[in-house]
DNA sequence: AGTTTTTGTTTGCGCAAGCAAGTTATATCT
DNA sequence: AGATATAACTTGCTTGCGCAAACAAAAACT
């Protein structure tokens, strides 16, 4: 599989390329100061209290939040145990299985949560959205779920050659 | 500006934000780690080695290429000063202003880069480009670098409004 | 029931990256 | 020309994050 189709990109293709290079980091920063400095909050902050709140009961085990949230579970343990001590979460052993660990939204980071979101969900609009015109969007779906399915579907697929 | 079309996401951006989202953090990791297994390079280090093959006389002023690298000053002096020590660079104060420091390309930086290179073609056409249709590539251009665009078109410009 | 294995989480540690302060070298302004 | 301001790096320190090892609880296998 190493060396199907190794032409150097096209004209079409390195543009799209540079510029995806260039959103890939320059996107997440220009997200995560509009936030931060109108509510103090990071993304990953946010995406935490975010995906508790989506939950059933606003609560999640770790590991399934740490999935959600595409972080480790050591680092989602340290963020959970900071976001518990400024009070927007609670943390305490499943009844069910005493090894797993939940947290839950309490109603204090439920509050924030809901004062950060329109501030993010400007961001959004400002940064992505609005220099997207609607048919565009339509158009843009497909091929992005299917860069993003490929990628979820390979994760860790190095190690399957026959030789 | 702070409430202009605040209304949650519809749809169709819904989705496109989601899966954007997810890609913003999975697409790095993804070609981040195939680069690294194949080659030992960091993509961080490939950008900087070809930042530099591409600038004339293959070498350029660590602030310059800072910027090229979306990096910040310091890091691209600890970098640089790795790079060094393996032998992919030099670095010397520029003769024209001695403020100014100039990382060159060696032979050997540029045959580890040229190594390199089709590993990491391969990986962004595997994890990008394949999942594109032609004519979808087309049709993706313009939108993305729109946004691009508006992004470093308002780098820092928070503070522009008159109370 | 008792040992072994597996699973969920946490701690120890290291690395990449940025910011702020320090340093040296050029510009600028009388 | 000499003092002040500005620019280009570099160094010290902090933070966000992951990996690997430790640990605890539940499953699985005699």
């Amino acid at each position: 599989m190493t060396d199907s189709a190794l032409s150097p990109l096209n004209s079409a293709e390195e543009t799209i390329w540079r510029t995806l290079a260039h959103l890939l980091i320059a996107l997440p920063h220009a997200l995560e100061e509009d936030l931060y400095l109108e509510t103090g909050l990071t993304i990953t902050e946010y995406g935490v209290l975010m995906n508790l709140s989506e939950a059933p009961g606003r609560q999640l085990r770790m590991s399934v939040l740490a999935g959600h949230c595409d972080l480790s579970g050591s680092r989602m343990t340290r963020l959970v145990e900071d976001l518990r001590q400024k009070g927007f979460v609670t943390k305490e052993r499943s009844p069910e299985d005493g090894r797993g660990n939940v947290a839950k939204l309490t109603k204090a980071g439920f509050a924030r949560l809901r004062g950060a979101y329109p501030v993010h969900l400007a961001s959004v609009r400002r940064r992505v959205l609005d220099n997207i015109h609607p048919d565009e969007i339509e158009q843009l779906g497909a091929p992005l779920q299917r860069v993003a399915a490929a990628l979820d579907s390979s994760i860790c697929n190095q190690a399957a050659d026959q030789s």
